[in-house]
DNA sequence: CATCAGGCGAGAC
DNA sequence: GTCTCGCCTGAT
């Protein structure tokens, strides 16, 4: 990978070669639901950690609209740019042909380093969910109860509400945001976190087995949402979340178990290739 | 019209 | 501890 800065206009850009890196595939994952094309272009926008970024893409080339110092320190650890995914996809087993096929079709993945709380939130409004909707009513979400923005091109936009923000919200409030019956969930964990039940501070330095205890006290939060609040914003590469998707491909595929001793440490990368496949592999093209 | 979407909490046992 | 059941809502 390398880094070359650009001046375009009053607007500066990054550029950045990389290989395992799409944008496309990175929006289709399911992993991040407010990074978007805009305006059905090739351009996508993104909020993350209160901050506004387009980007786009030409092969290896990454494009970024950011200054040299906004990308060192917010967005090279956001893409996780240190990781090199290509090592990862060629250490499967090359008779696991299910498992290369997978990464094979999702090989621009990658497991994005993003702020708990929003994850915490956002993976409780995925449960028996599908992404569509997830996407509204986390937009919801952040224009009713975020704080409203402007970047230095005068774009508009929503940052993540707050804890406190979402706290202040009525469960009927929260219904109102398309949210069904996890409005309880958002309505109890928005408390509890508020309230200093649980220390998300303390949660960004535990270990795996910690975090994932510590976050099952949440109200909406389970296994599996444990599991992605760990894989994508505690960047624990060896959570496995099981839904639904992952157990048809383990019944089908793995009969006799997944081999999670070979790929110790980073079966959860594994798993976004997987879910991605089953999810994506039929209406593609 | 039934089923399903990146499950979970509550209650029964 | 394990099992079952009901659940908002919109897309297919």
């Amino acid at each position: 990978m390398y880094r070359q800065s650009t001046i375009t206009g009053i607007t500066q850009m990054i550029k950045v070669n990389s290989r395992n890196f799409s944008i496309e595939q990175i929006c289709r994952s399911g992993q991040c639901f407010r990074m978007t094309a805009v305006n059905d272009t090739k351009r996508y926008s993104l909020v993350a950690f209160g901050k506004y970024l387009e980007l786009s893409q030409d092969g290896d080339d990454i494009f970024l609209e950011c200054t040299q110092e906004e990308f060192d320190d917010t967005w090279s650890s956001y893409f996780d740019m240190d990781t090199d995914y290509g090592h990862i996809i060629e250490s499967i087993d090359a008779q696991d042909k299910y498992l290369v096929s997978a990464a094979g079709f999702g090989s621009g993945i990658r497991i994005l380093r993003q702020d708990l709380w929003e994850m915490i939130i956002s993976f409780i409004v995925s449960q028996q969910n599908n992404i569509k909707r997830i996407r509204r009513c986390i937009n919801f979400l952040c224009e009713r109860y975020g704080e409203k923005k402007v970047n230095s091109s005068g774009v508009e936009y929503y940052d993540f509400p707050t804890p406190k923000a979402l706290a202040e919200a009525s469960i009927d409030d929260l219904y109102a945001c398309n949210l069904g019956y996890r409005s309880r969930y958002i309505y109890e964990t928005a408390n509890s976190v508020y309230r200093g039940d649980i220390d998300l501070a303390a949660v960004l330095k535990m270990d795996y087995a910690s975090a994932r205890k510590e976050l099952l006290k949440l109200c909406g939060v389970g296994a599996k949402v444990a599991d992605c609040i760990c894989l994508f914003a505690l960047h624990k590469t060896e959570a496995f979340p099981i839904d639904t998707h992952i157990n048809k491909v383990l019944a089908m595929q793995y009969p006799s178990g997944f081999p999670f001793e070979r790929y110790s440490g980073y079966s959860g990368i594994l798993q976004q290739y997987i879910f991605y496949y089953d999810l994506n592999k039929m209406s593609q093209r």
